[in-house]
RNA sequence: GCGCCCGUAGCUCAGCCGGAUAGAGCAACGGAUUUCUAAUCCGUAGGUCGAAGGUUCGAGUCCUUCCGGGCGCGCCA
C-alpha cells in the first residue's frame, strides 16, 4: 500500500508530511467504509489534478468488481480532510484528488522552518549498512571510470546517514591483484629514481605499462613477473617493502582526489586485507559441499539455478592462487560477522552484474542473512558516444578532469564577476567546478550511459549544479543586502545552515509564486526517503532543480525587501527555508554551495 | 549461442512499485532589465515513447517475439 505507511518510512517525529497525513486520513476513511487499505496516495501527476491523488477506488473496484466512481464517492464521503485541503473531488475514471488549502501550506511551511531536519523523519527501523564504493586500484591513477561509483556511493551514504542509518563507508581498494608482479618487476628493473621523486604515481604507472608491454612480447619477462608475484604473496621482505611503498604513493593520489571531492571513508579495507582469510573461505565452501574440485580448480556450480546453471565460479585456481571472487566472499564474511552489517551496498558498474549474482547466491547458500545489493551504473561516454578516453586512447585521470572543471569554472567567473577577490575566485571555482561534475552524475538515472559535456554541466541554464548554486547565492544576496534588520525575533532554534534565522511566526501566502514555492519546500521531506527506494539520487537532484526553478520564479515575481509587511516577513521566511533546503539537499548529494558567484 | 542493460522531441535526459491529455533543459523563435546578482524569468513551437502482438477499466512502465546499440559469460579484477 502507500509507501508513506510502509514500515520503512513512517516518520518517527511528530512532524509529518502532507503525504503521510493524507495517507492516514485515507486509511481511516477506508476503514470507516468497511474497505481494506488499497492503492497509493501520491503527489498529483499534474497540477490540474490538485496536489495529491489516490487511486484507491480504482484498485478496490477491480478487486471487488464494483463501479470505481461509486466507490470513490463512498470514500470521499468519509474523508475528513477539511483541516488540510479543499473538499476532495472524484475525477476521471475514479481518482480522488486533493487540493491543499493555502492556510495549511503556510502552517506546514512554518513547521518545516522550525524543524532542524526540515521535516525529514528518521527511519523507524535503522540498519547498519556497509557501502562499498570508489574502489580504485593501486599503481593506477583514479580515472573517470571511478567517478560514478565514488560520487553515487558517497551521495547514498550521506542520504542513508541522514535518514538515521548507521553507515560504514568502505573503500575496497584494489591493492592485491596480479598486476603487482609487473609493478615489482618494473620497480626493480626500470625505475627512474628522479622521476619517482617528482611524480611517484606517474613513474609507477610508467614502469607498470612498460613491463606489461615487455611481458606481452617476452615470455621470460612474463615468467619473471609471475615469480615476483609469488614472492610477494609468500611474504618476501623486499617485495613487501616495494608493495608498501606503491600503496602509500597511490594513497596519496587518492587522498588528493578525495579531498577535492569531499569524500571520506570510515574504512579502507583493500583486497590485501583479506589475503590471509582466503584459504579459510575455500576450505569452508569445500567442507559444506557448496564448492567442489573441477579440473584441478575449486569451483562453485549453480546447477539448480537456471540463470546461473552454465556459469560456474572459480574460487581457487588450478595453480592454487585465489582470485577476485574469493576475496569478495571473504569480504562478505568480514562485513557481516565482524562489522555486523545488516546490509551491504556495492556501488559497482553494471558489467559486474553476473559476478555479484554469483557472490550473492553463494552468500545465500552459506546462510548469510544480510541484505546484499549490487547498485549498478552505466558508463560515461565522450562526445563521440564511445567510452570516454583521452585523445591518445587512455583513461582520463580523475585529477586532470577535476582540475579542468575548476579551471573552466574559473574562466566563467572571470567573465561574469571579475571584481571578486582572488581567494573568493579560487573557492567559488572549486565549488562550481567540482559540483558541476558531481551533479552531472547524480542528476541522471544511474543506469543510463551519459555523454560528458563541459558545456552542459557548467551551464547556468537548465538542470545543472551552477543553476542550483545560483539560487542559493540569490538567497544569500538578499540577506547580505538586508543586513541585521532581517534577523529579528523570535528565534526558532534552527541550526545555522544559511547563517540566517527566520523572521516571521506565520506566513501569508498570496502570490501563486509564493504558494508554489511553499509547496515545494514542504515536499523535501517526502522526496528524500524515496531516494533509497531504488537508490536513485537523481530523484533528489530533480526535486532540487524544481525547487530552484520555483525560487527563481518567485524571485522575479515577488520583491522581498521592498515589499510591505506582512508579505516582507513571509517572503524572507521563504527565502531562509529555500536556502536551507538547497544547502541541505545539495549537501546530501555531496555538493557545496558558494556564498557569491 | 546464452544472459544482463539501454532505445522517449533535432540534441542531452526525467518519467521508482502499471494511472488521467508523456515532461524538463539545450538548440530555434518571440518577449521581460528605473531591480534583492538578467549567472534569471515568461511565452511559442517541437512526439506513432525502436517495431509488432498480448495482459486490463488503464501500458513509456508488465509479458512474448523481432530490430538496433552496449556489456558480460572457468582459472583477470
Amino acid at each position: 500500500m502507500r509507501r508513506s505507511q510502509s514500515a520503512a518510512t513512517v516518520p518517527s517525529l511528530l512532524m509529518e508530511t502532507f503525504q503521510s497525513l493524507l495517507a492516514k486520513k485515507l486509511s481511516d476513511a477506508l476503514a470507516n467504509a468497511g474497505l481494506p487499505d488499497a492503492g497509493e496516495l501520491a503527489q498529483a501527476t499534474d497540477p490540474r489534478f490538485g496536489d495529491y491523488q489516490t487511486n484507491a477506488a480504482l484498485v478496490l473496484a477491480k478487486q471487488r468488481d464494483e463501479n470505481p466512481r461509486d466507490l470513490a464517492e463512498k470514500i470521499v464521503a468519509r474523508l475528513d480532510v477539511g483541516d488540510l485541503c479543499e473538499p476532495p473531488v472524484v475525477a476521471g475514471v475514479g481518482f480522488i484528488n486533493f487540493t491543499l488549502r493555502t492556510g495549511a501550506m503556510a502552517e506546514k511551511t512554518v513547521e518545516v522552518l522550525r524543524d532542524e531536519r526540515l521535516g525529514v523523519a528518521e527511519e523507524r527501523s535503522t540498519r547498519r549498512i556497509v557501502i562499498d564504493f570508489g574502489s580504485p586500484n593501486v599503481a593506477k591513477p583514479m580515472h573517470v571510470g571511478h567517478i560514478r561509483s565514488t560520487v553515487v556511493g558517497d551521495a547514498l551514504a550521506r542520504i542513508a546517514a541522514f535518514l538515521g542509518h548507521e553507515v560504514v563507508r568502505d573503500n575496497h581498494i584494489g591493492d592485491w591483484g596480479t598486476q603487482f608482479g609487473m609493478v615489482i618487476y618494473g620497480w626493480k628493473n626500470l625505475l627512474d629514481q628522479q622521476a619517482l621523486q617528482r611524480n611517484p604515481l606517474a613513474e609507477i604507472v610508467r614502469v607498470y605499462k612498460e613491463t606489461n608491454e615487455r611481458a606481452n612480447s617476452n615470455p621470460q619477462v612474463r615468467e619473471a613477473c609471475r615469480q615476483e608475484l609469488v614472492k610477494l604473496q609468500a611474504g618476501d621482505k623486499e617485495n613487501t617493502d616495494i608493495w608498501n611503498e606503491c600503496v602509500a604513493f597511490s594513497m596519496q593520489d587518492f587522498e588528493h582526489v578525495y579531498k577535492l571531492l569531499d569524500v571520506h571513508y570510515d574504512l579502507q579495507c583493500g583486497e590485501s586485507f583479506y589475503h590471509a582469510r582466503l584459504p579459510g573461505v575455500v576450505e569452508r565452501l569445500l567442507k559444506s559441499g557448496i564448492a567442489e574440485i573441477s579440473e584441478g580448480a575449486v569451483v562453485v556450480f549453480f546447477r539448480d539455478n537456471p540463470e546461473l546453471a552454465d556459469k560456474p565460479l572459480i574460487i581457487r585456481k588450478r595453480d592454487g592462487g585465489f582470485n577476485y571472487a574469493t576475496t569478495d566472499l571473504a569480504t562478505v564474511d568480514y562485513r557481516v560477522n565482524d562489522l555486523k552489517a545488516d546490509a551491504i551496498w556495492y556501488v559497482v558498474g553494471a558489467p559486474q552484474i553476473l559476478h555479484f549474482k554469483q557472490i550473492f547466491e553463494i552468500a545465500r547458500r552459506e546462510g548469510y542473512a544480510a541484505d546484499l545489493r549490487h547498485i549498478t551504473f552505466g558508463s560515461i561516454l565522450g562526445e563521440d558516444r564511445k567510452l570516454m578516453k583521452t585523445r591518445s586512447g587512455e583513461n582520463v585521470p580523475l585529477r586532470d578532469l577535476l582540475d579542468e572543471a575548476c579551471k573552466r569554472a574559473r574562466k566563467i567567473i572571470e567573465e561574469k564577476n571579475p571584481h571578486l577577490s582572488e581567494d573568493d575566485k579560487i573557492d567559488i571555482a572549486e565549488k562550481i567546478g567540482i559540483g558541476a561534475v558531481k551533479y552531472a552524475d547524480l542528476s541522471q538515472y544511474r543506469m543510463t550511459d551519459y555523454v560528458f559535456s563541459w558545456e552542459k554541466m557548467l551551464s547556468l541554464h537548465g538542470n545543472t549544479a551552477p543553476y542550483l548554486q545560483n539560487a542559493y547565492v540569490r538567497v544569500r544576496s538578499i540577506f547580505r543586502k538586508a543586513g541585521e534588520s532581517a534577523v529579528a525575533t523570535p528565534l526558532w532554534g534552527v541550526k545555522e545552515e544559511t547563517g540566517h534565522r527566520p523572521v516571521a511566526t506565520e506566513l501569508t501566502l498570496n502570490d501563486s509564486a509564493e504558494i508554489n514555492l511553499a509547496k515545494r519546500l514542504c515536499q523535501f521531506a517526502e522526496i528524500v526517503p524515496q531516494v533509497l527506494n531504488d537508490f536513485r539520487p537523481n530523484i533528489l537532484a530533480n526535486y532540487l532543480f524544481e525547487l530552484a526553478n520555483s525560487f527563481h520564479t518567485f524571485y522575479e515575481a515577488c520583491p522581498v525587501l521592498k515589499s510591505d509587511e506582512p508579505a516582507r516577513s513571509s517572503r524572507l521566511a521563504l527565502c531562509v527555508l529555500t536556502g536551507r533546503v538547497l544547502y541541505r539537499g545539495l549537501d546530501l548529494l555531496g555538493i557545496k554551495v558558494p556564498e557569491k558567484m
